[in-house]
DNA sequence: TATGAATGAGAGTTCATTCAT
DNA sequence: AATGAATGAACTCTCATTCAT
């Protein structure tokens, strides 16, 4: 994964330190030194700092999206297509913690331009979770719950995971995405 | 709502303009207009701009903790005190939308003492509500699960409430709380 | 000498606080907070800061100039009169180590017109001194060096006394003010 | 003296300014105004105000205490070498007036860092002095006076040249210079 | 006499961005 | 492709002073 490429390096160095420090914090002095290079050599590989921004928010979400979309359309029962939904989001954000982070923490920040692309492509993923879940409730295997809210608490829950989540610590992904499938599918309470 | 106390007019259009804009986005220029002094004269009121946030959070903990403490102590199942938290978290976001939006996204913004402060203020939350969990396993009345995943799970898919409410939306405050108790309590999937 | 008078009481913590940190280090408030005032409350007995610079620079200068005529005109030989005088310049260092600190650290910070009193006052002395000078040439007690030049040197060094004079030290300002008049009045090299 | 530094463009400025005007009345602004910047462009060359003062500071002290060095080192009667380093230490302030006004009469101003380093420095250039002195004492060329007194005497005259040295007087530094060493050798009384 | 709110100018510093080389 | 000097606006914060009460 060698850095063959300086944009990729500096979307990278960017990554790592909007995410350690925030965006704002970040300077783009702080990004030339980390990639070995003056501040005005940046412009020669991105325009502004607001679209690295985007450009990590986007990367980030074309991958989801397009994960999402291979899901849905498994020849899979839609219970367990949901459930790997779930999953995947959860190595999606543990997998690139960096962009995930920025992503669900940076939103706020972009320009009002900006900010209706990024959302734009982020509703698109809420649409395919809901069109799933509307799908589970229409062939019974989930319960009969408004699929818009029962989206915004599941994916709710799971973005929460990247405040959280450490790659070092004592659960592996899996065994973290089992809890999550395991408490949003069968609820806390114990079954009478 | 007269202006009768300068200190409490100024920390309500901070709140305002942070949620707004964000705190770094948001100057102490904008916060004399907003309030009609000049920025020099904020310094009479409050110390510095991050002592600013800090209060403001610190506005919103206070609240939080002693809410969930009384909740804790009800002379009630321990099931329904559970939910009671739930509700009173989500209710909590919903009527203070502005002081929690902030706490819930600019803490990273914090310096690192005040980060520590208000992070342990923050850590007992969660540790109340992790023991009312652990209670409710004890008693039988909720699942064996994990009480730290579990806590951080639930209040995740609460905090991210934040996000979405809208005051004047479709569902009033106590539907979606209904919603939110039914989804995590029950589960998504059709029992068999 | 309690503080009976409040404009003395000011003028007492300004002396205190501009040796300590400087006159441009020191803030109005300062001064208030070490009166127990307001800092508005103090325009009531000051004009502005750079006039309560000036008022001890001239209480320093009046005494010293006071002082100094008295001991011209004691009916002594010149040569113990000049002697006196390099005693008192030291002495009164010594005993008003604040006040003489600021005078001959600060007279640069005074505004044009203040520069021209104070430095006229001040002119005074050194002609004052450097008469007596000419006057001990004239009689043949001292040699015959310009008196001017001789004047500024002699006050350089006593001058810089203020530097590292410290009240608790080993020698007493007699001690000191001995040595300081036998450097001047013998040289530093030995006799052939 | 073509601006090929802009580095030592600025620092001469500084120099300028602040013996002009003091170190606090100078502003950054003044200081790129002088050099033709604006004031933010400054910090491509300094990083702070309080570090141009120090360095300021410091090339004065380090020529200061190079050229003490010599001096003692010498192969050259003590005496000779003590008259040579009161010499050298009046041509010192006399060629680097703005830099060692500064250094005399801002010192106080530094912050407690700078102000050990520069004060160790200044140590130094003290300690040599007090050396060569003793020196003297040991061969019998200097009266027995102590030694660390006396170096402040001998100094301080010598500093207080400063404030009052003209470069377009009548007199030269040379017989500047003489006068000195006449004054503090041999005294200002007549030998009896 | 004393307050304390308010001013308004200005301080030093940071920073994304540009552009001639 | 890369530099690095320069910009210029914006930033938080300080401070001596004023004045209605």
């Amino acid at each position: 994964m060698a850095a063959t490429n300086k944009q990729a390096e500096i979307e990278a160095a960017a990554i790592r330190l909007f995410r350690q420090k925030g965006y704002h914090a970040t300077s783009m002095q702080d990004i030339a030194d980390a990639v070995g290079l003056q501040k005005g050599s940046l412009y020669h590989y991105i325009s502004s700092k607001d679209d690295l921004l985007v450009s990590i928010m986007h990367a980030a979400l074309s991958k989801y999206n397009s994960r999402l979309s291979e899901i849905r359309s498994m020849d899979l029962p839609v219970r367990e297509r949901l459930e790997l939904a779930v999953r995947a989001h959860l190595r999606g954000i543990a997998d690139n913690l960096g962009m995930l982070t920025i992503f669900l923490r940076e939103s706020y920040a972009l320009s009002p331009q900006h900010k209706e692309i990024i959302g734009s492509e982020s509703s698109r993923y809420n649409q395919m979770f809901e069109d799933l879940f509307r799908e589970g409730v229409a062939s019974g295997e989930i319960r009969d719950l408004d699929p818009k809210l029962a989206t915004r608490t599941m994916l709710g829950a799971c973005n929460w995971f990247y405040r959280w989540y450490n790659p070092e610590g004592r659960l592996g992904i899996d065994q973290l995405a089992d809890f999550f499938v395991d408490l949003l599918f069968k609820g806390v309470e114990t079954r009478s």
